[in-house]
Order: structure tokens, then sequence, then C-alpha cells
DNA sequence: CTGCGCTGCTAGAGCGCTCTAGTGCTCCTA
DNA sequence: TAGGAGCACTAGAGCGCTCTAGCAGCGCAG
């Protein structure tokens, strides 16, 4: 309970060396030779000696820290984040997480993060207004991840009206005329989806439009469920939704009332989830890459606190991955 | 960019005081006037100053952090930080974040916690050793919510054993006999629910076992199902998960088979995470309640940094919410 | 008028690192 | 033998706060 008092004081006393040259050492830099370095080793291990990070952030001149906001319990934010700590990492650098829950703010979380002098900040599927973004980004490099921003804030996202173009266009090419979408709203990336499978819809030679509020959880894709079985005639034959979670729900609901998915009606998704790849699910979905998206996100980082002019979004293409919740259209569907 | 550059000095410059008196009313300390305190606060405003973290933690003699490790992606532990935040904000307490993902384990995460100088560590469903626990704890308070732990660990949790002689107990009454455990292995809480389901067959008369490996996600519960898809006779009437998502990915296949629930099995889960209650799902499950766990969480850490000595484990009495997954035995079931 | 307690404020020594600007030393080359 | 070049290492001044001591000034009891 008390070994938290040892300093690199005493290790350099141990090791019989000065104070700097343990730095050295614990700083992994070039300076010392093989030999003191193993002695000053041993001597931090003898002591149960661990760098202090709060004394090392303050004496350096870079933190080299990267702030990082996301939203509690949100699947996706889960594996970007570990994509986020591996390439972090890698490139030298510290992330430090702030996280976001419906009683503590996005701006509260971004507070602590400036506060901590973190050198630049990476926000996964930000709700802040652009002007908001755009302050921020006048004081340090910010990473909007997954929703796209105007104004001098760098962007890493997912071509999402492309997404929603391969979904549109798979389902088309497999009979489908009366394609469904389940919206997401205000959400980040909604309305570039929105605007994907509008353009699916013309490029298949103008095809009417069906849009249900959905959003971004079960729940929201159950209640666009019941609202789609209400229809008594012209049903469609099809479905796109914003997200895994809102097509689960839907498919959920429907299955309930007799319908048979992919049978009576095919569902395709977005984020490929790891839910979705359970073979009793096999959701067709639209597959955003945690990883890409994670490696971009710490590179725009880099390159920016490298004294790079912020450059157009990073737009990572989407895949569609091919289950069994979508299947051609029967005939006289 | 550059604004980051301004401190306490500048502030105490401009409100015409000393550092220390900038210090002071940072601090929210008495030793100010009322009018020097709103002067300090207007050139703090004006320069846009924000205390340094890092130093403030580096000079205090009490850093006042509490370092927490989660499961990055587990939905019940974003419900856990979200209580966390809150209560450890309102007891003066700084919650520090460190995610275990894959290919980040937990001893990395506790070690950036140790190297930051936390006061100490809340381990959120711990999967390290009893050994390496005890090793920490003899260093800085440590509580282990979720999982039961033995030896200088403080605990938090809920009482497992009686959340699942709840669930036996409410299937009992319904008229079940033959009632499958979908086991949690080596799962935080998993040997007390395993007891807990034991206990409650006992009580109603030494009612048959019937256990399933089971797991943490849909896809254990599925196969589970599976499995007891694949019994000719003798089926179980009714199922108890080791949780939410087991309890769904079991009902998901079973009804895909053509079962209905309850009608032909009532499942019971444990958690209640928010899917659990969305109407179209209407799991019947056993209750943590995350915002009591917190609380003890916190409560425990302030205890024991003030002195008190490692008392008894917290536990936090389930509470059984029954809603549309469960239904009385049919007779001749 | 002295002495005391208070309030409001300041000086300055840390906190445990980093990092620049050295100081010796050995080894090489001219 | 002098004059570098390089390597191993050290001294010491920060980094931006906190916090203990202490000081000035004021009101008030004795």
């Amino acid at each position: 309970m008390a070994s938290d008092r040892v300093t690199m004081e005493d290790v350099a006393a141990r090791a019989g060396v000065s104070r700097a040259l343990v730095s050295i050492v614990f700083r992994g830099v070039a300076g010392a030779s093989d030999a003191t370095r193993e002695r000053v080793l041993a001597a931090a291990r003898e002591l149960d000696y661990r760098p202090d990070t709060r004394a090392s952030r303050l004496g350096r001149s870079r933190t080299r820290m990267i702030g990082v906001t996301f939203s509690v319990g949100a699947a996706f934010h889960g594996d970007l984040l570990q994509s986020l700590y591996t390439h972090a990492d890698a490139a030298g650098y510290e992330v430090v997480l702030s996280g976001v829950t419906p009683e503590r703010s996005e701006s509260a979380a971004v507070e602590t993060l400036l506060a901590e002098r973190c050198e630049a900040i990476v926000a996964l599927g930000s709700t802040l207004g652009a002007g908001e973004l755009g302050r921020l980004a006048a004081q340090l490099p910010v990473v909007s991840v997954l929703r796209a921003v105007s104004g001098g804030v760098d962007v890493v996202r997912t071509d999402d009206a492309a997404g929603l173009q391969l979904a549109v266009a798979h389902l088309v090419e497999l009979g489908h005329e009366r394609i469904a979408l389940l919206d997401g709203g205000r959400a980040a990336g909604a309305a570039e989806r929105r605007r994907g499978y509008r353009a699916g819809l013309r490029r298949a030679g103008g095809l009417p439009e069906h849009v249900y509020p959905g959003g971004l959880t079960e729940l929201e894709g159950a209640s666009s469920a019941t609202e789609f079985l209400a229809l008594e005639r012209d049903r469609p034959t099809a479905v796109t939704a914003f997200n895994d979670r809102c097509a689960l729900g839907f498919i959920d609901v429907v299955r309930q009332a007799g319908l048979r998915v992919p049978h009576d009606v095919s569902v395709v998704g977005f984020d490929d989830i790891s839910q979705a790849a359970y073979p009793h699910v096999g959701l067709t979905t639209v597959r955003q890459d945690a990883e890409q998206l994670g490696t971009a996100a710490i590179r725009t980082v880099d390159a920016r606190l490298s004294g790079a002019a912020p450059g157009p979004a990073t737009v990572i293409d989407p895949e569609l991955v091919v289950r069994t919740s979508t299947a051609p259209l029967l005939s006289g569907g």
C-alpha cells in the first residue's frame, strides 16, 4: 500500500546513476549502454518502480495523448475503440477515453479531454453541432469518426451512400421492386444513407420510395415493423435498415407475425456487428470496417499533428456481406 | 490552436492577483473574497483559461482518481459506467477509464491505471485470478464489481444465487417441473448462479437438473437451443439463462424452429438489459441494478480511502421482472 | 494602546518527471 | 601529440499546478 512512493530518484540511487539516466532508459531513447540499461531496469524491478505518467506528461513538451469520446454502450464504438487502442499505441500515442452517457454530455466529455491537454480529439459518432465542432477544431485537430461534418474538422467515415446503394442494388438484382428504408433520422450517417437509398432506387429505373422512421435500436426497428405489417396491400418485399440493430428488431417482429425472412421479406442491415454473423441470425448487411476506420483516424491525427493541412474526408468503402436474410423475390410476390 | 499556452500565471496577471489566489478560486476553497473570485473567473473567461489537470494532479497530495477497467462493448458495463461517473463526481472523485479488448489485456489496462497513480481501482467483471487481484489489492483498494473474489478485495455484486432462485421459484410457481439452465461457464457470477439454480430445484422438492453449456452471448444461447431442440422426449418446459443475451439467442432459435415462447417453453434471462424491456421482446428476467451497484462501488472506494477496513461484500438484491416470456405450464406439457 | 483573531492575500518550495546543455573519456586521424 | 568525433553520463532548469507559512490590515476586547 506504500510502494507507490518509489520515484525515479530511488531507482537512480539504487542503480548508482543519475536520475536523468533512469529517464533515458525508461523512455527507451539512445544514450545509455546496454549494461547500464540492464542495471537500471533491475533496480526498478527490485523496487517495483513504475514511472508516474502524470509527471512524465507534465514534463514532456508533447503529451502525445489522443482524447477519444465514445458512446458508452454502443457496440460499434467498442469495435472502434479496440482498433484505436492498437494503432495509437503503434504510432506512439496514448489513448485517453471520455465516455458519453445520457447524464454526461459530449461537451462535458470533450471538456475533460481538453483539460488533460490532449493533442487531438477523436469523436466517435459525434452529435455536436457543426458550430461547436468548428470552434473545437480551431483549438486542436479534431477527427469526426462515422459522422460527416464540414468546417475544419477531419472526417473518417464509411461511404454511407455507397453502402445503401450496394444494399439496394443487391435487392434489385434479387428481383425486388418495392424496397423500403428504415431511416436513421438525425443519427450519424443517416442523411447520407438516405441519399444512397434514393440514388439506388433511381438507378434501378425509378423504383418507388418507402421510408419508415426507423432509428438506432431494435425498438425502433420493431415499431417500423408494426407499421409495415399494418399495410394491407403493396407491402414492400424488401427492407434495408439504418443499422443492424434496427434490422434485427424489424425481423423479430415480422417473424412473430408469421412472415418468413427472407421468404416473405428480405432484410439488409448496416454495420455488421458481431451478432449479424451468428449462424442463427445470418443478417445480410453492409459492413463498416472498424479496423480500417480506426487506422485511418489515427493516421489522420498523426498527419495533422505533424503539420499536414486538413485533407479531404477519408471515406472507407463499405462491403456488402450477403447472408441468409435476403433471397430472390418469389413470383407473384 | 495556441490558446492552450494560457496558464494560471496569465490569469493571475490579468486579474491583478497572485497565482495562489487563482488556484484558490479554481479549487473552490475558502480564502478569497467574492469580489476577487468574480474578477478571477472573469479574467479566466476572457483568456479561455482551463486548469491543466496534469499539473493539478501532480501538485496535489491526493489525486482523487478512481481507475475503472471495463470490457469494451459489454452492454451492462456501459450501464455501470454511467452510474460510476455520476456518483464519483458527486463524491469528488474523477473517473479514469481503461478499456479491455481482446488485444488489450486486463493486466495492461490495470497497469496504465497504476501508472496514472489512481487511488483505487474498480474492476468491472474482472477475469483476473484471485492471486493477481490479491497482489493488486496489497497496493491499493480494489473493488471487484459483478465478480465475487476472496482475499483483501472488496466486492460489490448482485446476489446471483438469490437471483436464480427467484427465477426457478417463478417457473415452479407456473407449474414447470423440467427447468433447464443455460450456464455461464467461468464468467463472473456464473458459479453463484449455478448454485442458485440447484438450490432452487432442491427447494421445489428436488426437481431434476438440466444444464446446457450456455455462455455470454446470443451465439451460445443459440447453440444451446439447437441442443435443446434435438431432445426427442422429456424436453424441459422452461429455461433460465446465464444472461439476457444468451436467453435472447435461445428464444430466437426455438422460435425459428416453430416453438412458441412462452406457450411451448418459458424463458427467463438475467441482467435486464434495455433490450429485454422492449415490447416486442418482453423478456422475463432477473434485474441487476446498475445504479445501485455503481453507488455501492463508489461508496466502498470512498470508505476504504478514508481508512475503513475492507468490509464484507456488498450484495445487492436482484429483482424478478416478469414480462411475457414466461407463462403457466399447459396441462400435458 | 497593546494584543489577538480573522480575513484576504502572497511567496516559494515542492510534485516527479523531461530535456537541453554540458562534462569527461576513449578512440581516431593527421 | 594535438584535435576532433562520439559515446556514456550528469546537472539543473523547467512543466503548471498545490499548499504550507506567513504577512498586512482591520476590528475589537482588555
